[in-house]
DNA sequence: GTATACAGGGGGAAAAATCCCCTTTTTACA
DNA sequence: TGTAAAAAGGGGATTTTTCCCCCTGTATAC
């Protein structure tokens, strides 16, 4: 029963190809048993799209988060609706609880700091190997402080209209909302419910903020 | 000659433990001659200064530019002037003119992106290592864009002292001036005037946009 | 038919950001 | 060691942002 047939088959999705390779011979080194197999590379979302056009699939995929084209949330969602047997663990810099909760919500197995120890990593693929979950400590603290008391994570309000992406774009510029307003032809009121809606659904207090959240996200480009 | 007596010191800066054993363990892959000794290696500015405190010096440092604490930037300007004859190597993922500029300028000894391959960066040891240079295909870029014509760019307006750039980070972030001056132990009229020198130096009219401009110029992390 | 959701809009007030002009303290360095 | 910048701090005013509670159509669901 230890010694199984089949090697379990990995995937690495993140945009620095460094990082990648780094990463694969750390699993390497790690994986005394040979129980692993790195199946394929991609370098984003939609390259991973491509890589899962046809078999061989991987049992598990290494998520960054933050990639150009097609970011880590895109292509979980895209996997959980095409593919959803395979297993997600998320490896990413991104630390707020706003991203974890996002992850956790889509039915990620795992999530993983790049900050963590290689042993926690080599722990992570384990457990979820094995059917179990891995999330790193300040991913563990997130879920704990969200879940009592926090029933209000709204999980498909994370939607953005035509109107608020369009608000949420001039709102990075110098531009006062009056003057969003009378750019989009709108009732400066009715921008101010943009930005409270905004801010709620992103889960920011203040403009500063959403325009971060926006150049995170792709929302708006450099 | 060849099978110099001493290896060559490497250190590396970056916060990500995660990146820095997966490069070590590349670095090692490379170095089929056993030339490379890794010295120590620091998460951050303050950290690589402990560590500077006393000998052995590390002959070459491979350095982040995002990290906590002390940035690239500074450790790097630290560096010439405490240890002017230690090599930079900066290994990161800001791609922005501004940051390879400035890195250059400060007399780094090449600029590596974390997309490049494994190959180039043994390359770019191997240039170092033998008193040379290396730069990634887009610092060479930008170097050869901005070398000829371009003498505007404003040299000494461009430097941020040591307390705007915490502040500019802070300001990025959900905290007002008021908590800003709290936590910078400063009045809020010094931070006014911090915002006031900002907007200038940035050429920016508004908090968001000078928080758009940190993030562009890789001041702050995503 | 009636509840429900949601985009658009409004009043009004408190908090924060922005601006301009000015004084004191520190620091650099010729 | 004197002097001229920087850096730090202040007064006071205007503009912008942020918040909270409310109203009206108009779909859409049940």
């Amino acid at each position: 029963m230890k010694n199984a047939s089949k090697k379990i088959n990995i995937a690495l999705v993140d945009d620095h190809n460094l990082f990648r390779k780094g990463l694969i011979k750390l699993i390497n080194m790690g994986d005394t048993q040979q129980k692993y197999h790195i199946l394929f590379e991609a370098e984003n979302g939609n390259d991973l799209k491509e890589k899962m056009m046809q078999p061989p699939f991987p049992d598990i995929i290494l998520m960054d988060i933050d990639m150009p084209d097609m970011d880590g949330y895109e292509a979980v969602d895209w996997l959980q609706r095409t593919h959803p047997t395979v297993k997600v663990l998320v490896v990413s810099m991104v630390e707020s609880d706003n991203a974890i909760l996002r992850m956790l919500r889509m039915g990620v197995k795992g999530y993983l700091s790049k900050d963590i120890e290689v042993e926690d990593m080599n722990r992570a693929l384990e457990a979820i190997a094995s059917n179990g979950f891995y999330y790193s400590e300040i991913a563990t603290e997130v879920l704990n402080q969200n879940l009592m008391g926090n029933i209000k994570p709204n999980p498909a309000s994370l939607y953005l209209s035509e109107n608020e992406r369009e608000f949420l774009k001039l709102a990075t510029t110098e531009m006062t909302y009056q003057q969003i307003a009378d750019k989009m032809n709108l009732s400066p009121k009715t921008i101010d419910g943009y930005r409270e809606a905004l801010f709620q659904k992103l889960n920011v207090k203040t403009r500063v903020t959403m325009a971060m959240y926006a150049v995170k996200h792709g929302i708006v480009q450099l």
